[in-house]
DNA sequence: AAGCACTTCAACCGCCAAAGC
DNA sequence: TGCTTTGGCGGTTGAAGTGCT
């Protein structure tokens, strides 16, 4: 007799997650926290083995990731740490807040052992950049910034919202500091939250983002939600509005 | 426009270690 | 102390996307 296995096979899905599965996800982790992996699937009504769910909380859904391209900088950090530790993509993600450890394997796997064996076989004379570290440059130029939501934000929304308040901290805003920012209108989905900020309706649309592209946004659209119930930001029409939440938001955002 | 090659990255697999009994 | 269960890790895969001819 073999090794258990790590959940029963029969009935369980395989393959890309559907928008229905992370909503399901993520609104069960958000009410119940995820103590117990093997357990959460049933719990949360998904026909997935909780290390699917595990990995899909843990390198997709989690509000903390930082998406996007790496900044030189980090890149730097992890040809540094791969040299410390080796091969420990977890050691090394810990000491990058917002980047998973499978980001990280991939991007060392597609980019830097490359980009490394290619400059340990030809010393380059000339200085000028590759373009892919004249993107890499510009990247930094973007998101260069010290602050809370940069390390924890995963969208540009996340960004730009920075650039407007610099933190996220909600013990940081009085309430005569309103601000609003616009929010994507790809975003408006609030009309599916219930008053707790969970997935009222199964039915949850694709996401479509100017570009056409769907799916990967759909950390973005959830996390709003968190950022509304956690740090107290309130919803508008225009965007969101910080500081004094007396008046109920979704009422005013369709 | 079509076909092919290459790249990217989300997801899976199998192993290991820690925790619990 | 040994067995089972569970979570976590690193290596690998393959579908989808992109670029080139």
């Amino acid at each position: 007799m073999g090794r258990t296995p790590c959940c029963d096979k029969a009935g369980v899905k395989k393959g890309p997650w559907s928008q229905q599965e992370d909503s399901k996800l993520i609104s069960f982790i958000l009410q119940h926290g995820h103590d117990n992996w093997r357990a959460l699937p049933r719990l949360a009504g998904l026909a997935r083995c909780g290390k699917s769910c595990r990995l899909r909380w843990v390198n997709y859904l989690r509000p903390d990731i930082k998406r996007g391209n790496f900044s030189l900088e980090e890149e730097e950090t992890i040809i540094k740490l791969q040299e410390q530790f080796g091969n420990k993509w977890s050691k090394i993600a810990a000491q990058m807040p917002g980047r998973t450890d499978n980001e990280i394997k991939n991007v060392w796997n597609t980019h830097l052992k490359k980009r490394l064996k290619a400059s340990n076989a030809t010393v380059v004379a000339s200085p000028s950049p590759s373009p892919d570290q004249k993107m890499i440059n510009d990247n930094v130029d973007l998101s260069s910034s010290s602050s809370t939501v940069d390390q924890i934000g995963n969208s540009d929304f996340h960004r730009d919202f920075n650039r407007t308040t610099g933190t996220v901290e909600k013990q940081d805003y009085r309430p005569e500091d309103l601000v609003e920012i616009p929010f994507e209108p790809n975003l408006e989905l609030w009309d599916m939250l219930d008053a707790d900020c969970n997935f009222a309706d199964a039915e949850v649309p694709v996401i479509a983002s100017e570009d056409g592209s769907s799916n990967r946004d759909v950390g973005s659209w959830w996390w709003l939600a968190y950022l509304e119930n956690e740090l107290g930001l309130e919803v508008t029409a225009n965007g969101y509005r910080i500081g004094d939440s007396a008046s109920s938001p979704k009422n005013s955002s369709s």
